[in-house]
DNA sequence: CTATGTGCAAATCCTTTGCAATCCA
DNA sequence: TGGATTGCAAAGGATTTGCACATAG
């Protein structure tokens, strides 16, 4: 943790910015939850309980800020707001895709990537060199799929 | 063309909603752009050229349906706004993915899935049950990636 | 001292909603 | 006629921006 911190705060000087005290609360609440995929409203109020006083145009200056220094990355899952991963986009190996239930908005991630074969072919055929990408799964989680068995001869069309 | 506004006028129909004339209107506008991943605004602004005093509401509000019917499915592209192709997401074989240059903003289409090994893994190992995928590559499409090579030696960081 | 960072409130952008008018079966 | 459809304006939600103050090197 300490070294990670150290890490961003060497990354951020080198473009000739400061890991602030406000900056470095953020960075942690972004680190303690890795696995939890935050909206900036969220981190915003994880923040706040540590620093009250925070603004929530800090947050977003923040996000934008590591974003540009590649020290997070932000996806979109379709409801509407941005959230944010620790990790880079540019991080090779880094990748993992996302599996999102459309029933009850479980987030799970996959850690395998498998798409160095497509990875492959679309360099070669559309000679577009990739940066990085974005796998996103829609369907039925583990859990919704066996209560919609339960529920079956429910109801059709919208 | 005559033939698919048919198909999706009894699609509508079988789910107790019309095709008016302002809604094909809107359909006309995106089967007539199908490779062109036109936004809500864009598409009010074509349809604005024929029926002069539709809302922007009301777009919307099609948009929102087609959808439920499945007859058109929106994209995400990043750029904070929706953008619509026709076709269905649940729709066998429509799949393909989308190449966006962080650059110039160019989308290429990928009319390739190559992503069933990977599903089956995913449904497998995850119990999830998948009912549609989305792919995004990002990166330079080829006239940038050979733009880019003139600028060697250029910027660094943010 | 000067540039950078920050909080607050206002502004923006895309999208949705309330409501009265309109349309069509 | 009565429910569906629509246009307009207002509302909403997420994010950005302007500005004056605070802070740090």
């Amino acid at each position: 943790m300490r070294e990670i911190i150290n890490q961003v705060e060497e990354k951020l000087r080198a473009g000739d910015s400061k890991l602030t005290p406000r900056r470095e609360h953020i960075l942690r609440v972004l680190l303690e939850n890795k696995d939890k995929h935050l909206s900036a409203e969220e981190i915003y109020h994880l923040v706040k309980q540590r620093a009250p006083d925070v603004g929530l145009a800090t947050v977003y200056r923040t996000l934008e800020l590591f974003c540009d220094f590649d020290i997070i990355h932000s996806i979109d899952f379709g409801d509407g707001r941005k959230r944010y991963e620790f990790g880079g986009a540019q991080e090779k190996g880094h990748h993992h895709h996302h599996l999102i239930c459309t029933r009850c908005g479980k987030i799970t991630e996959v850690n395998e990537d498998l798409l160095e074969e497509l990875e492959l072919r679309v360099t070669k055929l559309y000679d577009f060199t990739i940066v990085d990408h974005e796998l996103k799964f829609f369907g039925y989680c583990r859990d919704c799929t066996a209560k919609m068995k339960g529920e079956e001869g429910g109801l059709a069309v919208p």
